[in-house]
DNA sequence: CCTACCGATCGGTAGG
DNA sequence: CCTACCGATCGGTAGG
């Protein structure tokens, strides 16, 4: 069921200037510059990726790129949109369910570090500095699915505060915490290394849960 | 006393090419270029950051940094450099004294957010984009100075596992964790805003110190 | 000879 | 989707 984060995801963007019926070929061609220029930002940073690199991974003409999309600046955008919707899509279901605060936390956390490890590219981006290059409404928008990816986090912290589950905590601050500690694994985890993708939710969710759970904090006078 | 890591560190560059006794505005000139050019690094990413850029906000020619650093490159791996080695000074000290793991891990903390609030620039860069620009040879120079600042998180986690303070976890994993954390809060932490640097470093230390100390793990079934 | 740069321009490549 | 390009700007270096 929650599978569909480890698949290479079917175009799901509602902004796509191609008939798709008529044209499958194309949609390809379209999924597979934003899996390569993913992949490439990611690895390289957008400002040191050139349209020509990723051109020749994806084994078509630098041209041909315009053809797909209006320029470097929107492919990033529809490649963070698609990534922001699809775990967004994934884990509504799982907030709106009925369900302990602690077990939608394990679900939200299982579907990040997922998604994080079966798309690397799609996962890493969404910093800081990559998103400054966007176009300022399209940087808006993209801020604004970011946003209630986060919301969500809130919510379900707030719930588990009211069931006494989780300790009183600021939930923007812990949404936050919990946000940057999860991005931070993709930054060197290798899902085909000694840990496995499984190990590492079960070790994360657990330091993210004691972490939440302090029901008397401890006294940290700054010596 | 450790208020060290908040003055603009003077040049503990052994490096330094310059005869620093008789040309004391060359070394001041060489500290503001590194300053900007870190700061600039970090917001914009390192590639799309131009020497010009730097020349322009350092109030100098952009040909007079090629007097100062043989390249950008080495002008990035300076500035890593130097961050590294002001935290590692200013941690040795500490986890050399006889004290609880605790309170070592608690100065680790402080030292590495405070260091991080007053020099974002310096302290965000360092990430595997960023590093993948640096020549070969001084790149790898870099990460061994990195892997001493790790291993002492992981002797500090080992000692608190010994004195029975943390419960005993794969010190490797915890040190990443901790680390990836703390790097994380850098990304959207205002020291100017509501949350000050202080207030931070009790949270910070707080979430950090209760992931540690879960005796007995929750068990964490992937429904 | 050295220091601390400047004005101009090098060969290549960027996005479009 | 490719060939053939453009305006501009890149990191780096020349002589003085």
């Amino acid at each position: 069921m929650r599978d569909v984060l480890k698949n290479s995801f079917k175009s799901s963007l509602t902004e796509s200037r191609i008939p798709l019926r008529r044209h499958e070929r194309s949609e390809l061609i379209r999924n597979r510059i934003m899996s390569v220029a993913a992949l490439m930002f990611y690895q390289k940073g957008y400002a040191a990726t050139s349209l020509d690199d990723i051109a020749k991974e994806a084994n078509i003409n630098k041209a041909a790129v315009y053809y797909y999309f209006k320029a470097k600046s929107t492919l990033l955008y529809e490649i963070c949109v698609k990534a922001a919707k699809t775990i967004l899509d994934a884990d509504r279901p799982i907030v709106d369910r009925h369900m302990p605060a602690e077990q939608k936390l394990l679900n939200l956390v299982t579907n990040h570090l997922q998604f994080q490890s079966a798309h690397k590219g799609y996962a890493g981006l969404g910093g800081t500095v990559e998103i400054s290059y966007m176009p300022n409404i399209l940087r808006k928008r993209y801020v604004g699915l970011r946003d209630d990816y986060e919301a969500m986090f809130r919510r379900v912290l707030k719930e588990g505060i009211g069931q006494g589950m989780f300790a009183p905590i600021n939930v923007r601050l812990g949404s936050l915490f919990i946000l940057g500690f999860l991005n931070s694994i993709n930054e060197w985890h290798d899902p085909d290394g000694e840990i496995t993708s499984e190990e590492m939710i079960v070790q994360a969710y657990r330091f993210i849960l004691a972490g939440l759970e302090v029901k008397k904090p401890t006294n940290t006078k700054t010596a």
